[in-house]
DNA sequence: TTGTATGCGTTATCAT
DNA sequence: ATGATAACGCATACAA
């Protein structure tokens, strides 16, 4: 009989009641009671790897099944140094392109053993605001698909806090980041709509603080610049669909006829774009007008658009900063990586590729 | 001189270098030595409405900000036993109408002091597997956008852990829930399309463990039932774009020809479903074929689409999640609360809703 | 392998 | 208003 005399086993029932009457948590102390061992052996048990025997390792078990107890992630970090939990900061879930990314994130990040502690945006310059409670939190990490000061980097590093900036490659800034080659996608749009004899070329950009839009446009515009082209006129819209109809009016006005192109800042721009020319100016695309976007979001693929755009790699993109944060969490800071990804070029039937038969002939 | 000899202040930068160099984090206890008090006043500085001298608060306050100090949410959750977190588990981000839900909600929670910990399912019943994890992280309360078992649900009750689940109101089960009626929306569609003389009325179903899809189809096909119509032909489909364009083809190779309308069992099945119509069997929606999904998103009410459907109202449905859950978590549990919302329905352009002239003459 | 003792960083209680 | 002290629930160094 090897029982403690000493402090009486309590039955299973009388220790439930007893917890459910002080109205307080099921602790490891209350396991090791049930169990007959002490705190540290329960806390090892639930450590992988630890050094528990088969025996007591059973015992323990069946002691916090019957408890229902579980861990308090809480009290584990306060030890460890690790909450287990990844901030996700992002501007707009209604950008159509952002809650795939975030999806693929959170599945990512969830097989390393961590939770997304979401923080969303309703401007992109609220972000000074939510830093304060990241800090609070205690996360082991940190992703930001929105743009950060040079102040605000600086506090990361002042922190330790490790950093992946998401599609918002600031060139200077010495940080981690993942993201997609705005510039050069752009650049690249310009390219293929010159050689099939495009001229006249406008521009729906995105609102003025987003990078994503900038970098697009300053690669579209450098493009016809090198190219000896008209500059293109420029008018902004916040991404959305309305952004792309009223865009496309603008463009008519400022120029005073229809442009042979327009590109614009994201797919769902170009789709407002591409509708309000059909349906509101009964155009022909991309006979007389053509449209073209960027991301390849999911609409961009249906029949009624088949949108010539560019696709963001997005899933390899967050397979990425998911493992580059994982490995600064894991390894410690390092050189500072920048993973940049190339759009892929989406043909569609948005945008006239090929120069106009018309054209050769008459010349 | 009310300096205390005994222990001699250290200077800031000293205080700096020595943490630094003990590689320890900032707590209340340094800045209390900064600041010359006790940790206590610290702690009582940070809490809002706490009784602290003027003089007090702006020493610490100077001390805290030279430091950047900010306080350790997890040690403080282990006193209070409140994390400050709300677990949101959300099973398809991909699905088009959820990615508004989760940002709204993000926005409410964090509006009452609280953030959103992220848990997606790639599929809907792997809810189990997540659960461990939401018990370890001893979230304040939990928003489940997934289907649980009666199991589950008695597990938060004995955890007393505060739930709403949403849009996926068992009637059955005693748990809190804001939802659509989808199978009123259902209901209400038939009567819509029977009033406009369909008859041949069939359906699109989403996955056979969706309740949303399922109520939906209850209540399409109890109306049909009710006026005495012929039941519907009913195919599968996964709530995404090309189990729309299949659905159709799967209706009418199982009835022979096409029917009088399809109800889609999402917005995405939809309009899938209209572009397989239009695009590919030429016919004209809704001259030839009606066409109806549920939703209202975003792309319903793209001019190449203006879909007839149904509005769930999601804005008002995450803000009533929100505080319903917040309550729970303040005031403890009251009645179990059932918050059902109705569909508006959305007019549209893509099922006929008045009877054919020509049928009214005919007869 | 197991148990003892200690500390993680905070809030809360109780004196003063 | 302020300071000492005791929790909160766990992991870990160390001794056995």
């Amino acid at each position: 009989m090897r029982t403690k005399q000493s402090a009486p086993a309590l039955s299973l029932a009388e220790h439930k009641a007893a917890i459910q009457k002080e109205n307080r948590r099921v602790t490891s102390y209350d396991v090791a009671l049930v169990a007959g061992v002490s705190q540290s052996a329960v806390s090892r048990c639930f450590k992988p790897g630890a050094s528990v025997s088969k025996a007591t390792y059973a015992r323990v078990m069946k002691a916090a099944a019957a408890l229902d107890y579980i861990p308090n992630a809480a009290a584990r970090s306060l030890i460890t140094r690790r909450t287990n939990m990844v901030a996700v900061i992002i501007s707009n879930l209604a950008n159509l392109a952002y809650p795939e990314a975030l999806s693929e994130l959170s599945q990512h990040i969830g097989r390393r053993g961590k939770r997304v502690l979401l923080f969303t945006l309703q401007r992109e310059t609220d972000i000074g605001a939510v830093l304060n409670d990241v800090w609070q939190y205690q996360v082991d990490g940190v992703i930001a698909a929105a743009t950060l000061t040079d102040e605000q980097v600086a506090e990361f590093e002042r922190r330790r806090m490790p950093l992946v900036v998401f599609n918002r490659g600031l060139r200077g800034q010495a940080v981690n980041t993942v993201a997609c080659d705005h510039y050069e996608a752009g650049h690249m749009l310009v390219a293929k709509l010159a050689t099939a004899g495009h001229r006249i070329i406008a521009i729906i950009d995105g609102p003025e603080d987003n990078i994503v839009g900038s970098e697009r446009r300053r690669g579209a515009a450098d493009k016809l610049a090198e190219l000896g082209l008209p500059p293109p006129v420029i008018v902004r819209g916040h991404f959305d669909y309305a952004s792309g109809a009223r865009g496309l009016r603008d463009i008519i006005s400022r120029l005073g006829h229809v442009p042979d192109a327009v590109i614009c800042g994201s797919d769902v721009m170009a789709i407002g774009c591409l509708d309000y020319a059909r349906h509101e100016l009964g155009l022909s695309v991309p006979a007389q007008l053509s449209v073209a976007g960027f991301d390849a979001v999911e609409p961009s693929n249906w029949l009624s658009y088949n949108l010539t755009t560019l696709r963001q790699p997005i899933q390899k993109m967050a397979s990425a900063a998911a493992e580059l944060l994982h490995n600064l969490i894991e390894l410690g800071e390092g050189e500072v990586e920048k993973r940049m990804f190339a759009s892929q070029f989406i043909e569609g039937a948005t945008a006239r590729l090929t120069t106009l038969p018309s054209v050769s002939l008459a010349a």
